[in-house]
DNA sequence: GATTAGCACTCACGATTAATGAGTGCTAAC
DNA sequence: GTTAGCACTCATTAATCGTGAGTGCTAATC
């Protein structure tokens, strides 16, 4: 579809005034707010050739025009990626600053602080799932005294993925041997996926833990749980509530029906879907698959670490939406990820390359 | 206030009718869905003497009367009161069991899911706090190893607030030497509060890390943190987004209101407020001090452990809700929180008694 | 004295109508 | 190719009116 200079300027500041105010735009505004040199008659005419492209509707006769699903698809296509990496809108970089600051060690709670920050930025709701991996190792496995009647199992993955569990004992347990029993365990997990945790394995484990099976069967559940959750894509949400703000959604029922539906988590995956292979990912209105989303946009992105795609990040909000903003605050917030992650995988690196030359 | 008992039955019918219907109750209707035995003129008449008493209100001048926060105050006090732990609805005990056995060994974990599990319940917005101890002692204090270039710390309070941090090291460090600084730490520190932590063992503790000082100098400021995050009243919030089903919230922006004044924690915490003593409370409209919350109820409880009063569970609703039933669910919430609880420090007595018969 | 039937009155709500004005499409002139 | 001009459309708003739910009052009845 080849466009004239003077239609892609229309196109333009129909969606940049749409954007703005939410109301149909008539030829008179465009005439008289973005002097394009030409009365509106003119315009009109150039607008009632975009309509018959398919790039701008009329929601009712006698009203202005709104960019379709189609306008808004050749704007990002066309207009927009072109120079979206050139809008340096560094103001978001302060957030992430304070968020990294903020002392922040854990896989999930980086995640959920990314999110919050990103939906604080943009007002739309804000999706980011936690990085997957097929077949996470278990790093770290350890049975700790917590009081005189449980003891603390603490699991870690590959991933930094921590989680505790406590085990209720009745009675104290000697530190010694259950020091003994959590080094013989963690020497036998170290390392192991889900598929290496065999039958052989679990029977030794059951061995070394002889004394107190029936206290310690559930272990075993546990250190399972924390691979599969490691393992399955979590996905966080934020600021769904911004939603209301918006006059798309001024009826009730409308946002109500968007939110259940973001409450099933296999909604929100079918969402994600495949991830992005680094790209900017936009759906538009009815390109999205789901019915409840049609008049919604999705915007979202991939972070990565090395060469293995490790997530998705995006936002949700209404077709009519600051593309361009969007695009370049979340490539910015993905970009930001990635150098969190790498730079934990930098130091893993160099510390293997450290023990590399002590080596030699 | 004295009424008889026609006028009772009248006040229960229309509180119970508008509850159903939100929409106001006349006196024909009154007459003919609750056969009260008289005609729909003296209804009126005893209405009049209702509205005169401050009980019911009309919206307006031809509409039928609804409850007044006066009204439904009356109600709750007199007559919800007397019986409302005889309606033993049971229906939610398979949910609270479904908790329980779904392994929740973290405090935070069971307030989350005990939250959602009441708002699924009720339609409202459930709220909960988690148990306040004002000098929480530390329990376990854990250094271990993560992998090449990073220690991981755990932390566990008395409560079984437990917490991970990852600390940054760069270099592999010695497993026996962890260990070592591990247990001097621990020793040190174990069953002290955030005021135990004089200088002097802070000086106790660095002479310990003297090796890896920098290393590990912000581990004091973890174990600090989680003293303070398990002090600090930790507020769990529940289905916000049930709001919008009630006829109430048709109008977005008061449904906007309410969310973000329930986004600022201080609001939150004055929505608690005191705790209740172990008795229920009820807030009734315009009772509530937030403006916003001037057309909500809170019903809120508190459940506790021993003698000491713990944490606060409750519900946010609009005024018209079914007190009776929101009454009787909410304490059987708490009642069952409570069981969870006391099983905890009931297993921890008996252990400390069987200790003490063997010590003799 | 309490209850009720009857009736006038009030007022929200929905349907109908009319005025307004934003916006278009078309035509003819430039 | 551009533009001025004008007829036409139709959403929106305000005004009007009928309807019905509901009340309050009065007078009759139990």
């Amino acid at each position: 579809m080849q466009l004239n200079e003077r239609k892609v300027k229309i196109l333009q500041a129909i969606i940049k005034d749409y954007t703005d105010t939410a109301e149909p735009v008539g030829s008179r505004t465009i005439a008289k707010k973005y002097n394009l040199g030409v009365s509106s008659a003119t315009i009109r005419n150039e607008m009632s050739d975009l309509e018959e492209m398919g790039l701008i509707v009329q929601p009712h006769a006698s009203a202005g025009r709104i960019p379709s699903d189609k306008g808004y698809r050749y704007y990002v296509d066309s207009l927009v990626q072109k120079n979206f990496s050139s809008e340096d809108d560094e103001s978001y970089i302060k957030y992430i600053k304070e968020i990294i600051a903020n002392n922040i060690n854990q896989i999930d709670h980086l995640m959920e602080e990314t999110a919050k920050a990103l939906s604080a930025l943009t007002n739309y709701t804000t999706f980011i799932s936690e990085p997957v991996v097929r077949k996470t190792k278990l790093k770290q496995v350890r049975l700790l005294p917590l009081d005189d009647i449980s003891v603390m199992l603490v699991v870690a993955t590959g991933e930094n993925h921590i989680k505790n569990y406590i085990i209720p004992t009745q009675e104290s347990i000697d530190d010694t041997k259950l020091n003994e029993m959590s080094n013989s365990v963690n020497d036998l997990l170290k390392g192991k996926n889900r598929d290496d945790m065999t039958d052989e394995v679990i029977r030794d484990i059951l061995l070394i833990i002889r004394d107190h099976q029936e206290l310690f069967k559930p272990m075993l559940k546990d250190i399972k749980k924390t691979i599969i959750s490691a393992e399955s894509v979590q996905v966080h949400l934020s600021g769904e509530k911004n939603m209301l703000s918006f006059p798309e959604f001024s009826d009730v029922d409308t946002a109500r029906i968007l939110f259940k539906t973001l409450e099933e988590k296999q909604a929100l995956l079918n969402i994600i879907g495949e991830g992005t292979d680094g790209s900017t990912d936009v759906s538009i209105g009815g390109e999205n698959e789901l019915e409840e989303m049609k008049n919604c946009s999705v915007i979202k992105t991939s972070y990565k670490v090395g060469n293995d795609i490790y997530g998705t990040i995006g936002i949700i909000g209404p077709t009519r939406m600051d593309y361009a903003q969007v695009i370049s605050v979340l490539n910015g917030m993905a970009k930001n990820i990635e150098n969190v992650m790498n730079s934990i995988a930098k130091r893993k690196n160099k510390a293997i390359e450290g023990k590399d030359k002590l080596d030699e």
